[in-house]
DNA sequence: TTGGCTTGAGTTACCGGTAACGTTACGCCG
DNA sequence: CGGCGTAACGTTACCGGTAACTCAAGCCAA
């Protein structure tokens, strides 16, 4: 049944090879491989006969094998995110994952949290996959991963941040997909500093030590004081007219009711709060209702990301909305241009809309 | 600097190979490849030598040829599943992804909605890496893919749902790790009866013509005859005691917001409404919060999944939580047993948790 | 001293494809 | 009818590892 030039050598593999299938049509390998990959090189007889026998034998084909014997043929790519707990990236994966399937790439995904040296692992175990690409979480990273990252060989883009534009990019840096952060967190603090006069809080979440979202709130803060906003000075060391929390936990709702607590016990003459996203500020939402407390007549609120919670609470929630399927899609094609050799922009900005809601 | 034993022969590659840094080291590719992989057969200065030159020479092992070249050692396993946008695949994926990686296994991830031909294409598409797992998404599937599954010769592991238990299941079929969706739905149902005459509604959503949870939903009802609770009779086709509608959207906040409008409006009389998961049950909760009906007073609220949001609510939501990350580690660690050829039960039921909130 | 056992390291033969190149057959054209 | 271009197909040489086998050296006990 499996059959070798030498008749003694023993066969490691039990399935059926491409050379199976070539010998039982009568053809070389090569021929059978053309033919089966549809290529040219083969007459209409040979290409239908090759298929028919590879469909009564089985035949799987070998991606291993393919990838392994042209360096070119190599369809995998390497997909490094730091979570799917939040819908965020879940979103993201899914564009990522649609557009590689269409045109039959395997995305090869790692969730690496946070950590630089946990992402670096995992970005050197991907690499040995000899990927044609990687699509990693743009997010501020040690001076070694960002070392990594412009060293490689192969294309690479970064989604989710633009981290501050082209001109703070280096040559050798990954292209990015994404939006401002920065710019985003400045739209929506003009938007509020021109209704409210404050003051104004913030409710963020750290992840093994990075801030999420800080871009926005640097953004947000830098608004404010081009509105004229003043810093409330007291207890506020760094001068800022932002009175921040940052709590040790996931962006939750939870997370946004009880972080929101804290916030107002210590400081209870706030009176604007943004948060890192739309499923915190809908926690924090939750608890000014059970405080008695009128939105936005006593508290006004703002929330990120445009999830759709925040469409259909009775109140809708003000906010920014990030287009994250439409990210993923972009960054796919981005990538997959590049590896085409196609000319491909560095910076492909997405956009974000400002939802102006009923919240603030 | 590229060597080869014989010096005309071209290097397709560029990089450095295992026989770069087997000459350097002044061994053999053997010997080279048992010290970077730490097996046997090597002495400890021979190890550190190799480990000291693959350094200085930036040797990347290739996993392509030492997974084509062995195959034992192909770390890869496939994860199909059918979404990301819920959070519900997003937490199995993350608890899956962890334990694989933390004995470096790479895990190639499809997402391939509730389309039965995508599917298949999928895993053949999958199989063609020679994986050594599969991971699935446990839903009904045509005989077309359930006879893929059962013929594959590599372990695999249909996750989320318990599919009616071991009698009902073939020899051949895939491992199971996850919940009996029926007997959580006839749990909640049983739970309501006791504390509602009814009438009974359900709202779920529709996915290329499969209806989601459609099992929980059959315990429910199930539960709720074995209760005695009556079918209303009128314009109920199939005489259950459920009046239900099946959205054509994805589940989300907004579908359980208009579902609820569309099914109140059709059917006022309803007192108690399941839903297919917590997201849609808090769109229902709004909806009723806007018309100004009482919960659970005019109207009492059941959802499935204890997603976070519930417990945040001003009125703490009803529902069954599911461990989603729990049966992402248990379902990896099965199938890596049964990698291992460990013995491995057919069936692990991770279990659920009525949770029995303010709402209903 | 000898023989057996352990251990370190080399040798060889693949694995299942693809690329590059060589050869043959055949149609087209003048 | 000869020259030529191209389509069809065969051959061969890898690709970068791993497995299985072999062998030499070192060690210890008898």
């Amino acid at each position: 049944m499996t059959s070798s030039k030498k008749p003694n050598s023993t066969r490691r593999s039990t399935s059926v090879s491409l050379a199976d299938v070539a010998e039982r049509a009568g053809v070389s390998k090569m021929t059978a491989s053309r033919a089966l990959r549809g290529t040219t090189g083969y007459s209409a007889e040979t290409r239908a006969l090759v298929l028919k026998i590879a469909e009564e034998m089985g035949y799987v084909p070998n991606r291993l094998a393919a990838a392994f014997g042209s360096d070119t043929a190599n369809n995998l790519v390497g997909i490094c995110i730091p979570t799917l707990s939040r819908e965020l990236y879940g979103q993201i994966l899914e564009g990522l994952e649609n557009r590689f399937s269409s045109v039959n790439y395997q995305p090869i995904v790692g969730v690496v949290g946070y950590d630089d040296e946990v992402e670096l692992a995992w970005l050197n175990s991907a690499l040995s996959w000899r990927p044609s690409g990687l699509v990693v979480a743009g997010r501020e990273r040690s001076l070694a991963n960002r070392t990594f990252l412009q060293s490689l060989t192969i294309p690479c883009v970064e989604i989710w941040n633009l981290c501050g534009g082209k001109d703070t990019m280096e040559k050798s840096d990954p292209m990015r997909v994404g939006f401002n952060h920065f710019d985003a967190g400045a739209e929506m603090g003009r938007y509020l500093a021109n209704r409210y006069q404050g003051p104004f809080g913030y409710i963020g979440v750290r992840d093994e030590d990075v801030n999420l979202g800080a871009e926005r709130l640097a953004g947000f803060t830098s608004a404010l004081l081009e509105c004229g906003i003043p810093a409330p000075g007291r207890k506020n060391k760094n001068n800022s007219p932002v009175t921040t929390t940052f709590l040790k936990d996931k962006a939750s709702f939870y997370a946004g009711y009880y972080g929101t607590e804290q916030l107002l016990t210590a400081n209870p003459d706030l009176r604007v709060l943004y948060y890192l996203d739309d499923n915190m500020a809908v926690g924090g939402m939750m608890l000014c209702q059970q405080k008695g407390l009128k939105i936005p007549g006593d508290v006004a609120i703002a929330g990120f990301g445009g999830m759709d919670i925040g469409a259909i609470l009775p109140t809708r929630l003000t906010t920014t909305a990030a287009f994250r399927l439409r990210i993923g899609k972009t960054a796919a094609d981005a990538l997959l241009k590049k590896i085409s050799g196609s000319p491909v922009g560095v910076l492909t900005d997405v956009g974000t809309e400002l939802v102006r809601g009923e919240t603030a």
